[in-house]
DNA sequence: TCTGGGGTCCTAGGACCC
DNA sequence: TCTGGGGTCCTAGGACCC
């Protein structure tokens, strides 16, 4: 065989061909497959939220902006359709979207609940249909079936595959070679590119680098002296090289679990903090017990009016999910931040080093007789509540959090049977 | 971006040991 | 008392993602 014919068969078998797919405002996109008379209108939703989190086009064209106050919207454009998020809906609609691509693909790796990636590699041949074909048709059935509009990038890596379905948005279908990459990236500014952030870009920015195309003419060399570990993946892959892997295992295992919650106004009232962090911890702990997870450590924080955080970590002797056990920790250690005079925003729980609650349980050393008792009676109450539905009990400690909720109180939460413990 | 909520990974630097 | 050098482990915090 000649050299370059070898040469060039080698290489094409090299190079993988990856789509990316992403929903087009996926939430407002359900919205109007659940409901086609919103088609063609100003939409957003978020409603419960307080803010807009998905905007359709036509609210977009208006002014509308995410994560603009929901009070604003309505003020300033009362023709804006306002929903709350129906997000059994879009888990349902996402499932979907994602079957359609597997028709067509074994390894699809469901990214978010709007994006997926998935390995086209190899198919043209099997399906004979070419890469650009597949994505024709996955768009078109996702379109009649489930009445979706998606954008969709195919390129020989990740990266660039998330490159190539921004391009055209909404609606897109768009392809980048190696080849063609350079055309691609010179016209994408560096602070678009999937993991670099504002920092980042900033001081990209600063050194003359302003699109992805910049960005690549770099060497290797300067990328490792001047930027962290994981921007040298990024540059291969945008130079075309395929090392992030496709990741097809669902998610079922957590390192971390967080729970945080925002009212206004601000406050320093410790009561009423208190008793925020209490549900925040009930909260975390009821999710940890889901997937039969307990945390080594907790954290948890105060955020205060300017944005800024105060934190306090500690290990637990043993590791529980029974909020009793970590809401007593964390009043004893509540004064380590909050400081007076300062109004705070938001607090957070986060339940650190999860592992799996079987394991701990085998442990000789494991729980103390008082957390396994309550972590007894919440397995209890948690199928409990599997049966009334959410929410049927709740700490003492929490109760506050629930009566003096300033913001979207809904009513009944104060009608709710309380288990004081 | 006048800023909600839920995650992951990486790094610098301290503690501790020889 | 002052002085090295080197290794590991852990933590807090930064930066990023949707």
């Amino acid at each position: 065989m000649d050299d370059s014919i070898r040469g060039k068969s080698l290489k094409l078998k090299a190079e993988k061909i990856i789509l990316h797919m992403d929903g087009d405002a996926f939430f407002v996109g359900v919205e109007m497959a659940k409901n086609p008379k919103l088609l063609g209108k100003p939409v957003v939703t978020g409603e419960e939220r307080g803010i807009a989190s998905a905007l359709s086009y036509e609210a977009k064209a208006l002014g509308v902006t995410r994560g603009m106050s929901i009070y604003m919207i309505k003020k300033k454009f009362p023709q804006v359709i306002v929903l709350p998020g129906d997000y059994a809906a879009y888990a349902k609609y996402s499932g979907m979207m994602f079957d359609i691509v597997r028709r067509y693909a074994d390894d699809v790796e469901e990214y978010s609940i709007d994006e997926c990636f998935a390995d086209l590699t190899g198919l043209e041949g099997p399906l004979k249909l070419t890469y650009r074909e597949m994505a024709e048709r996955i768009k078109k059935e996702i379109m009649t079936e489930l009445r979706l509009s998606v954008s969709i990038g195919l390129a020989p890596s990740k990266v660039l595959a998330k490159v190539a379905s921004k391009y055209v948005k909404p609606n897109g279908l768009t392809v980048i070679t190696k080849e063609t990459a350079p055309v691609f990236l010179g016209k994408t500014p560096i602070e678009k590119i999937w993991g670099i952030g504002p920092r980042t870009a900033e001081f990209l920015k600063k050194r003359g680098i302003n699109t992805a195309l910049d960005f690549t003419n770099k060497d290797l060399i300067w990328i490792r002296n001047n930027l962290s570990k994981p921007y040298e993946m990024l540059w291969r892959e945008l130079c075309g090289e395929y090392l992030m892997k496709i990741d097809t295992e669902p998610k079922t295992v957590y390192s971390s679990v967080q729970k945080t919650r925002t009212f206004h106004p601000a406050t320093n009232d410790r009561i009423f903090l208190l008793s925020q962090l209490s549900k925040n911890i009930e909260e975390a702990c009821r999710k940890a017990r889901h997937y039969k997870l307990v945390p080594k450590k907790v954290s948890f924080f105060l955020k205060s009016q300017n944005f800024e955080y105060s934190v306090c970590s500690f290990s637990l002797s043993a590791p529980t999910n029974a909020p009793e056990i970590i809401i007593s920790l964390v009043q004893k250690k509540f004064g380590e931040v909050h400081k007076r005079g300062v109004l705070y925003r938001t607090t957070g729980v986060t339940l650190q080093d999860l592992v799996s609650d079987s394991v701990s349980q085998g442990d000789l050393f494991g729980g103390s007789d008082r957390a396994q008792k309550f972590e007894q009676v919440h397995k209890q109450l948690d199928s409990l509540e599997e049966k009334f539905g959410k929410r049927v009990v709740y700490l003492g400690s929490t109760h506050n959090a629930l009566k003096k909720k300033k913001v979207g109180t809904d009513s009944d939460d104060l009608d709710r049977d309380l288990l004081f413990l």
